[in-house]
DNA sequence: TAATATGTTACACTTTCCGTAACAAATTAA
DNA sequence: TTAATTTGTTACGGAAAGTGTAACATATTA
């Protein structure tokens, strides 16, 4: 999965299940309503699992459970769960040419660049949490609220 | 060619131009000088020509010359010229999901996000111009200077 | 007329992305 | 204990994108 594509993708199943806690979600149910593949979308979410966002269960009641209250969880954090590059990975070419100290030296300059970007990225990112994508979607969280 | 590998090889190209000008040089020059394949920097040159960034001749004593002053040339600039697609791209899955309605709304949501980020980048990229890169590499223009 | 340079197209090769399948391990229900 | 279900992980074939190179028409100079 590309960057962009992982996170949109946590974050729409953790919509979801912020918005139907504490009842645990399977797969295959969370597939069915974001429009992925079960299995992807497994690897995505085992991913949320070591960084203890979310907690599975297995077995034939089990799930996926989010675990951190939304207002409290921000894009930047769930993207970094789910993607090992740092940021939006923009990639300088690697040196060829003859005068391979002065590309090195352009190699440099332009990753500097590209990671004050990344740097920018991440802030803006850290500024927007679960709750305000939920807001913005019209979701409603259950999460914290006591099951009947 | 990837979007941030053309913007830093029209870059280094243009560096070059720019501490040799006004003396046209080839493509076989340019790419032995920045390390890479010379059939593909001139499709790369050829799209900063169609924008007069620079400006090309054919023939034996033919070759690149830069137009542009480059304390009045910024990376965004070099950037559009070269690459179609707007910024750096970031994109969103297509919608397969039942709920097609609610996916359209996260995609929605996550293009807005995203055109926020590359409006970020754009500006970035505006504040830099190609003599301040020059700057940073030890590179002395010669643009404006009169040839001998 | 020969040589040289741009501008463009094409092609094979590699890497990455995407969708799907398969299966071991764990857990629950009967 | 057995069958069913679910996570977690690996693998694979095809699609798409990126890379390096070649080829050639067009234009210009010597």
């Amino acid at each position: 999965m590309s960057a962009s594509t992982k996170l949109s993708t946590a974050v729409k199943a953790l919509c979801y299940l912020a918005g139907s806690h504490p009842e645990p979600k399977s797969s295959s149910q969370i597939s069915n309503r974001i429009g992925v593949n079960a299995s992807k979308l497994r690897q995505l979410m085992s991913m949320l699992a070591k960084t203890n966002i979310v907690s599975s269960t297995k077995g034939t009641t089990g799930g996926f459970l989010i675990e951190r209250d939304p207002s409290q969880l921000d894009l930047q954090e769930i993207y970094c769960a789910v993607e090992d590059r740092k940021a939006f990975h923009l990639d300088v070419n690697r040196s060829n040419g003859h005068s391979a100290d002065e590309t090195a030296k352009f190699n440099d300059y332009f990753f500097n660049l590209f990671s004050e970007v990344q740097v920018d990225i991440e802030t803006k990112m850290r500024g927007i949490s679960l709750f305000d994508v939920m807001k913005s979607m019209g979701v409603k969280s259950t999460f914290g609220e006591k099951s009947k």
